[in-house]
DNA sequence: CTGAAAGCGCTTACAG
DNA sequence: CTGAAAGCGCTTACAG
């Protein structure tokens, strides 16, 4: 038995039109030299057949699949949806398909969810790592997004300065103590966040730093974060490394009856989904996500087409941080000293 | 100038070993008849040299990729990631690799991400229709997780099942002045949502629904609810056709000053990331999402193996539409008569 | 400007 | 049990 495919070859083409495969094939790619005349008669029968190329054999003849792989450890993540779509995008206007490989997770089966994509003959990957790992050698060109402080990174937000992007705003709008609410420890994208907030701050900040997972390690998953208490205390801006961390403070804070953003103010990072539809609307941080992803499919792409071995290596780019944008909403607003800070001088 | 592989082919495996590439691809596949013993020494050999099959040669050869579609008309939407590991995992599990296609919201071109699939030589597809979108014929076969009361469906979560979850809660809850609030009327999945409620509703119960694109469209994107003014005439529980409702609905009745679920109940559906971690937690309704790509996958690869022809059919499955499954959260809790809710005999 | 031919890597009847 | 051979659909030097 032979394939099984539906619609018509070069070879039907060719025979129907009483030429060869050869310049059938020329005709089509605009290639070799055929005359004006042939290629026009050529492609509009090819049109009327409702010819469709077939990838499996121009593959098999180029060595080239067309596709890239993307993958993402942890595709619960909900920046996934603007990650996926803007790969596509990107790789989409590039003339290239997206194959996607999760490790549910588990950073065991990254090396796992890798090779399978390499056994799928992918032309090279984009990869979003799991927290610290490292990628170990592949048989085609990768390009990494991580952050700009991780070592063998393609390209990256710049979390550090999305993070000083809220510290400023927090200070210029009078805050002066900050609670930084991040999920893990270990995470180099919080981490740069966190830094970045620090390192923004002016004369006379202060900053505490909350990690919800080692919390509720202690206290079980999804107990209060005490929010309450730490206004209390005095604090009067919230600053989440992300906005799924800023949606939980806000809330709450909010059930707590904290008013937001007249006693105490919360910001976000990544502009998801909700950061407009809650109110109040929140204000946080966005990556250009159409631009990381842009460059590093290009980056890809210019290593697949420049090179006729297909090696394993990590692809640089020319741009290798991009800034991140704040966007203020109504989450944030000035820093009123609150009736209960009287704490605040003695801390 | 040839192919670029990297690594050995069957020929390679053949010759290095003295024996045919047959034989090597019958050891390999298990397939034809092969002594044991030499069967191991292929395997052993293969391993060692790192053997990875050309997806393309086999491709080529057989007609058949391997490789699944999954379009995804709206790849915002937060359900996303759910669906896409989902997906993946069943496809992975079959033997299956998995090619996104995203048409970025816009009706017009889902019809183009197909065809891109469709020359990408996918053996089937997974498609989750926009809207009310009909899926014109497509040259392989084709699975639709849509609502159930969409003709044309393979398989699809039972909606109206979900609302009558609600409604059921709602009710053994005390409630009776139900506000729905959805997004878009037109809408299948949400229409029956709604319907599901109103038709699990008991005797005595009212409820009106609150579409929010039509607000918006009168009073801009992002404007209130109103929510608050509905608690003052007299509604208790507010179902939510999917939490990123809910959790506007949420957000806005506690910006309010409404205690939830003291005051009045808010529901949801879909058991979003947020779901679990806001304050109240969310009560909503789960789908299945492994169980209905599992039937929607498998639906799918039966009749890949089936049929030599690779047509553009309707896959249908056996189970057709998947129970929800109501998860009590902090968010539901007793109705009370409120304070100011003397109006609500007069309505 | 056009065509004949080779070959990418694989699988599968078929012959031995 | 093993091998020789054909052929999937395409592209690309090469010859004419």
């Amino acid at each position: 038995m032979a394939s099984s495919r539906s619609g018509p070859n070069l070879s039907r083409i060719a025979t129907s039109l009483g030429v060869s495969v050869a310049t059938v094939s020329n005709a089509l790619s605009g290639k070799g030299r055929v005359s004006g005349q042939l290629v026009e008669r050529i492609r509009e029968h090819a049109a009327e057949l409702g010819y469709v190329p077939s990838q499996a054999g121009r593959a098999l003849r180029t060595g080239r699949s067309g596709v890239l792989g993307l993958v993402l450890p942890d595709i619960a993540n909900p920046l996934f949806p603007k990650i996926a779509q803007a790969i596509e995008f990107a790789a989409s206007a590039a003339g290239y398909g997206v194959l996607i490989a999760d490790s549910r997770g588990d950073v065991a089966t990254q090396t796992e969810a890798i090779n399978r994509l390499v056994e799928r003959g992918v032309d090279g990957m984009v990869i979003i790592p799991r927290r610290a790992t490292r990628i170990s050698a592949v048989a085609c060109p990768i390009a990494v997004i991580d952050t700009a402080s991780t070592p063998g990174n393609t390209v990256a937000a710049d979390h550090w300065q999305g993070g000083c992007e809220i510290a400023n705003h927090l200070a210029s709008l009078g805050h002066r103590r900050i609670l930084i609410i991040g999920n893990n420890q270990e995470s180099n994208v919080q981490n740069d966040r966190a830094g970045g907030i620090r390192s923004g701050m002016r004369a006379g900040m202060h900053s505490e730093t909350l990690w919800i997972e080692r919390l509720e390690q202690e206290s079980g998953s999804g107990c209060p974060l005490g929010l309450a208490e730490k206004v209390r205390q005095g604090f009067t801006a919230f600053a989440a490394l992300s906005d799924l961390q800023a949606l939980r403070a806000l809330t709450e804070l909010q059930q707590a009856g904290v008013n937001i953003p007249a006693d105490v103010s919360v910001t976000g990072f990544d502009d998801l989904i909700w950061s407009p539809v809650v109110t109040p609307s929140l204000t946080t941080v966005r990556m250009d996500m159409d631009a990381i992803a842009g460059i590093a499919v290009s980056a890809l792409v210019d290593t697949i087409r420049a090179s006729g071995i297909r090696q394993g290596m990590l692809v640089t780019a020319e741009i290798d941080r991009v800034a991140m944008q704040l966007i203020v909403r109504q989450s944030s607003g000035p820093a009123h000293p609150a009736p209960k800070t009287s704490e605040m001088e003695n801390t």
